[in-house]
DNA sequence: TAAATTTGACCTCC
DNA sequence: GGAGGTCAAATTTA
């Protein structure tokens, strides 16, 4: 890895973006997984659901300690692990990480703490037409016309957040349409595309995202969500009872796999 | 009637 | 001061 890390000057951006990369794969694959497990044995989708989060986990915390590593080796940070860096700014000496704002928050919570930042290096992008489908359940809480946007963003918190002290969130947002677009994608159309962008970890499992922990008590909350999304999901993004496995493969398309950055 | 969503206001950051 | 993120009262829905 050392010698990998050194081309390019330091190299340390080439790693960093397979290792984002490998993120965002993983998400899109569960994504695409996930709906269509709905109906399968317990089992079988309680496991699966578990290796894609222990998969997720696992990455997160390499690209964790890689990322510590490299700013010991360089003295400058390295890049954000979202791809939206317009919503994660550059962490400061006054950005207290994602577990000391809960603290505050607990404490205060209609106080200035209340606007909280996103400073979460962890979070995560992915682009799916399904933005729903993701196993867990959420509550919206704003939807807000960003600027210069032709579509609002819907920000959204893990449905559990008071009841298990959850911090997880994600925003969606729908796509512009690009020239190919045009033609087919309309406002709530069901080939539209959606940016969703999650922030920290849910909590509200008992092994949330991390490694080694039994899967039954998450898993099946996870698949009780699942069908509890399919059933009650209000917004636009109404996810097809009937999913279009082409439409959902399409969201691969939109992230070529780069092959030469995934050889480390 | 409880739960979920909407939406305008407020707050923080840049 | 503008943009983005969150709160919470009002409204809608099941």
């Amino acid at each position: 890895m050392d010698r990998k890390m050194s081309r390019d000057g330091d190299g340390s951006e080439t790693v960093m973006d397979a290792m984002r990369r490998q993120q965002e794969l993983l998400m899109q694959l569960r994504v695409l997984v996930l709906p269509l497990l709905h109906g399968v044995h317990d089992t079988s989708a309680d496991i699966a659901v578990q290796l894609f989060d222990d998969v997720i986990g696992c990455n997160i915390t390499v690209a964790s300690k890689l990322e510590g590593c490299l700013l010991m080796s360089t003295g400058r940070p390295v890049v954000e692990l979202a791809d939206d860096k317009s919503l994660v700014r550059k962490s400061t000496p006054a950005a207290a990480s994602c577990c000391d704002r809960t603290e505050q928050q607990q404490e205060k919570p209609n106080s200035a703490a209340q606007k909280r930042r996103r400073n979460d290096k962890r979070s995560r992008s992915l682009v799916t037409h399904v933005p729903h489908y993701d196993g867990y359940q959420w509550r919206k809480y704003g939807q807000k016309n960003i600027n210069g946007r032709q579509h609002p963003r819907n920000y959204y918190r893990c449905a559990y957040y008071r009841e298990r002290n959850c911090l997880a969130t994600k925003t969606t947002e729908q796509q512009e349409p690009t020239n190919d677009d045009t033609s087919t994608i309309m406002a709530g159309d069901e080939t539209a595309k959606y940016t969703v962008v999650y922030y920290g970890d849910h909590t509200c499992k008992d092994h949330s995202i991390s490694m080694g922990q039994p899967p039954q008590v998450a898993t099946s909350m996870d698949l009780q969500n699942r069908e509890i999304m399919a059933q009650t999901s209000t917004d636009v993004q109404e996810p097809e009872p009937d999913l279009d496995l082409p439409a959902l493969l399409e969201v691969l398309d939109s992230s070529p796999i780069d092959w030469d950055n995934w050889k480390i």
